[in-house]
DNA sequence: GGGAAAAAATAACCTAGGTTAAGAAATTGG
DNA sequence: CCAATTTCTTAACCTAGGTTATTTTTTCCC
């Protein structure tokens, strides 16, 4: 198991003891996805949020039209889940799905709330995680309302520089709120 | 100082010995605004996470062309602040104004550090109320991205019932994200 | 209560981005 | 390495929502 990557995502906001860290990491249950496999699908509900060390993970929406809405892309280092589904133990709208082979570290729900209890410092570190992507999810929403989507693209192109030329295009138009034709028409305006 | 609100809220999700409620609310800067005054200006550190008990304030951006972008509205019973440079206490890009004469309990960024390591539970309390406003702020995104505005204005409404009939129609428009002109164009085709 | 300011409505015209369709290029997995 | 699938591009046409300008209505506050 792949465990560098987690300890050191944790470190950068609470210190733990040896013990500590024995104790979270024989929480996690390690999982490997083929690529298009799901980590979760619309309805069921998310027991899990998963930490990425290989690969990339994305979740969309389908809506009644049957389009596609990427929320998020997670590359190594990210956590992912349906976040509504996760904290109602509800079934959730959310689809994650592997875009490349790769490699999660699971923690359930129920487990981390032992944690909770057990090591406090667990409580600080995934409100800083909760907290930090909140700014994120609101600035995203003004940039949606007051960016063109060339500026938005622009946005995408330093938050996730690694992902800028290994995804497919379509995904990226999605994630800014386009359609890959109109993307298609914008990039050759430059 | 109208405290029953804000003790009630908090006893929401964490249980408060009468000694914990006392210190806490011993913490709280009772402030008074008028109507459309400042409680933050963008470029300003924000130093206070706001509980609103009377009132109404709104949060909202200045792109470069000068058009306003509202964020959210804080009726009585939410929290608002300037998340970004609340946590980071860096200067924000956020104006918060009042909407109409407005009393807040603020709470400050010191106050509530040390809040979180003489009082644990309050960790948690933060926790789920940021994780809640997570939650909405994506299922808003996503509703930007694939509903029309017809139907987020009827998502506003069922979201905020009472502003709806207070609010001016611009700030409903501004957070639905449409001009005035097309909300009124909208609401005639009913 | 009344004058100033803000908000709302209307309408003519404009544009960023969507839709449909069809062919070309790139990936992928057997 | 090759057939199937997916992705990307192009182009003609379309539409939700924006812009500008003017008038009417409402609200505020002295």
């Amino acid at each position: 198991m792949q465990t560098d990557l987690v300890l050191r995502n944790i470190a950068k906001h609470i210190q733990l003891t040896p013990d500590e860290q024995a104790y979270f990491l024989a929480l996690l249950k390690p999982k490997t996805l083929k690529r298009k496999e799901f980590l979760l699908e619309e309805g069921e509900v998310c027991r899990y949020s998963s930490f990425v060390t290989k690969g990339c993970l994305r979740s969309y929406t389908l809506n009644k039209n049957g389009d596609e809405h990427v929320l998020a892309f997670a590359p190594p280092d990210w956590w992912m889940a349906d976040m509504y589904s996760f904290i109602s133990q509800k079934p959730g709208t959310l689809f994650i799905e592997a875009m490349e082979p790769t490699e999660v570290l699971m923690l359930s729900k129920a487990d981390q709330q032992q944690l909770y209890s057990d090591i406090p410092k667990f409580e600080r570190f995934f409100r800083i995680i909760v907290e930090n992507a909140f700014v994120s999810s609101q600035q995203r929403l003004l940039d949606n309302l007051s960016l063109t989507a060339q500026e938005r693209f622009r946005n995408f192109c330093q938050k996730y520089p690694s992902l800028v030329t290994t995804l497919p295009r379509k995904q990226i138009a999605s994630y800014i709120g386009v359609t890959p034709e109109f993307f298609s028409k914008m990039m050759k305006t430059v």
